[in-house]
DNA sequence: ACTTAATCCGAGCAAATGCTCAGGTCTACT
DNA sequence: AGTAGACCTGAGCATTTGCTCGGATTAAGT
């Protein structure tokens, strides 16, 4: 395979140009759709230029008009679906605040929301963690993360509880991490032994518990 | 870069021969270090079967002499080192059983052994875990997941507690799922916001006040 | 109509990389 | 000493793949 360079991963994974017609969005967005559908079935190394140009139906040479390299398409792909996800999960946020039966009614809708927006893309976030190098280089990613801790400090607040320890930032953030991955651990890579009914209950239970 | 086959991933992860005389034992185990040290420095595409001959001190058709591919070197590399984390995080339960103050005391002391048998390798396992496309198929891999639970569900019946929720064995395994991915999540994504120890105690109180 | 820029095309180059193979060297055993 | 087999060597093949580039085609502006 060919490498630009002896750096492990490129910083380079911005688009190159903006498409301005209409014809070249349309194009663009054709190899985004590509680049995420064969992501999701191939895996990382299934990922080729040429098989992204064919798939999307546009030639190779299109491929470089917009962006600087292989990474870069991978990267745009991915960041467009990671600002879909951020957008869902703040969603459901905002709804769940707004439920009778707090604190559990909340936490209960905002979980469920979560785990529906992992699932319709589980094949691809599990690819894209499991596999892409520069995954967490992508700034949609780093935000996504951001994003969680600022949406669960804001429902902290708003719902005025608090974990019952030392440092309610602190805590938060600890147990937000834990329930991510709990959630990332049984959507992406499906436990065969808990049912995922089970491990919401359970999950929703153990926040509710310790608030 | 050549595949061998359009299976996302080969199943052949098992060695080819075993080493009998001593010289040969000498090579594989050069070819392994230098594989991790490879892998924990470049990254997975760094990893190059020529490099890593070259970074051995043998030549490139003695790797073949043991492996029958590129990626069966790399696992059985991760294999090594993945069965010294499982016999590291055994033995600190071991002692952590024979502590007085249970449950707190025996928690903690785990939790401690666990991130020091992580810290040690970080940057390996960083590695291992978002780039190597076939590392959950290396059974050392699912073998330890599934070791931390057979430890955990051994020691809440040993210590005689049990959550307070519907069924002990789910809650365990969730409760062990959680506390794990929040220790990689720490240890090997090193976020600023919270230290090492920080994290130890929240960790170690809410499992404690779930008890 | 003319010009300029945006967009698209795709054959093919340059480089990398997994792995083979024909033959050499060393060890164990009779 | 002789032999079988374990072990090692490394030049080079076969293939893949990222990406360039000269030129065609289409759209926008005047």
């Amino acid at each position: 395979m060919l490498r630009p360079s002896r750096q492990p991963y490129p910083h380079d994974l911005a688009p190159k140009k903006h498409p301005a017609q209409p014809r070249a969005k349309a194009t663009v967005r054709a190899v985004l759709d590509a680049t995420a559908r064969i992501l999701a079935r191939d895996g990382y190394d299934g990922v080729t230029t040429n098989h992204v140009a064919e798939a999307a139906g546009v030639s190779i040479g299109s491929l470089y008009e917009y962006f600087p390299n292989k990474q870069s398409i991978i990267a745009a792909a991915l960041a467009r679906e990671l600002r879909q996800i951020a957008d869902e999960v703040k969603g459901s946020m905002r709804t769940a605040l707004a439920l009778p039966d707090q604190p559990r009614g909340g936490i209960d809708h905002w979980m469920r929301g979560m785990m529906a927006s992992l699932d319709r893309r589980s094949r691809l976030l599990r690819v894209a963690m499991r596999e892409v190098p520069f995954f967490w280089d992508i700034p949609e990613a780093r935000n996504l993360s951001e994003t969680l801790q600022h949406i669960a400090q804001e429902g902290r607040r708003k719902s005025e509880r608090v974990l019952h320890f030392d440092d309610p930032e602190a805590d938060t953030y600890l147990l937000m991490t834990m329930c991510w991955a709990a959630i990332l651990q049984t959507v992406l890579y499906r436990p065969a032994h808990l049912s995922r009914e089970r491990l919401t209950r359970t999950l929703v239970d153990m926040v509710t518990k310790l608030l």
